[in-house]
DNA sequence: GTCTATATTTCGATAGAC
DNA sequence: GTCTATCGAAATATAGAC
């Protein structure tokens, strides 16, 4: 066996990643019901057999799919506002693809709400820590709900306005009423 | 023909209002592809085949259902924020059927996503026109964009920190932040 | 180990009996 | 006019050849 010769677990672990990778991009561009094995199999470049072998079932290929969802939005260090506009990538661009096949999917399939809720109650948890007064709760929710809609309508529906605009000035609109979220007092 | 004998009509008419009837509900609640001709023929207590003769496809009984988001929102008085914060039922513990059924699918489906873009588009043109300034559109994008994660969080996806909360305490918390985003000035 | 072929299911849609 | 029966397509999943 030449060094140019790929060991077998290599080979394999390169193959898996590029069958998740185009996972990722279809569940995300047209949600479950819709990215099928065989279109993911294709941008792949794989036998559609050879994704039923590596992942057992759809199922379990859309799970490890939208796995690391909750790796990020750790990124500790500007103050909570400013962590919030910067996670859901409104200041950025980019968004990974793993969130978005699972928000892509998660109004219509059972498994991606429950990730969506899952994902969703623990930065509600880690928010409301830093947010004082009996509501913190709620008002952790609150904030989040308004990075679900800026996601939403900017990343998955499209809205013309949100596309247009430059990110800055989006988190410029937004900062206010989410300081006002997460401050400790409201008029 | 005695007066209990139903017009054929009429009688026809009802039939349709069931099917219509189970298909928003039906609709709204697992969204385009998982609510199947069969279900929903079953739920509104007529054959599968019926609904395919009243209303030729899918598709077309789709529409139909969805029908009608239009009309609401135009219910003037109030002032700008508050007519918002009523429009989306965070007071009101209500939404038409209608607009859940649109919205459970316009993440997936394009037909339900068209028509979520153009509500959305006609409810942001009204409200900028009553928005002074530049970016009078893209505040009334972002001010939708809220309304859109809210519904989404608590209609569709059903978080638990807004399910449990009175609506007049979601709209006390939201309206600051609607209140920047329409209002003439931001800091 | 990889792919061909097919089994199995489930859907939307149609044709024809009554 | 309403329903029974079925078609045809497309999907997931499996079995076996190579």
């Amino acid at each position: 066996m030449g060094e140019k010769m790929l060991p077998r677990a290599e080979r394999r672990r390169r193959t898996e990643g590029r069958i998740l990778d185009a996972a990722r991009k279809l569940f995300a561009e047209v949600g479950y019901e819709r990215a099928t094995i065989r279109a993911i199999a294709r941008s792949a470049e794989v036998d559609p057999a050879l994704v039923m072998q590596y992942f057992g079932s759809k199922q379990e290929l859309f799970q490890q799919a939208v796995r690391v969802v909750d790796a990020d939005a750790a990124t500790g260090g500007d103050d909570l506002v400013e962590r919030l506009l910067a996670t859901l990538g409104v200041k950025l661009g980019e968004m990974p693809r793993s969130s978005l096949a699972m928000m892509r999917s998660m109004l219509t399939h059972p498994e991606a709400a429950a990730s969506a809720r899952r994902t969703l109650g623990a930065q509600i948890d880690r928010l409301a820590e830093s947010i004082p007064g009996e509501d913190a709760r709620l008002r952790a929710a609150l904030a989040m709900t308004v990075m679900v809609g800026v996601t939403v309508s900017h990343r998955l529906l499209e809205l013309d306005e949100l596309r247009e605009a430059p990110p800055e000035e989006i988190a410029r609109l937004l900062r206010p009423g989410l300081r006002a979220l997460t401050g400790p007092d409201v008029s």
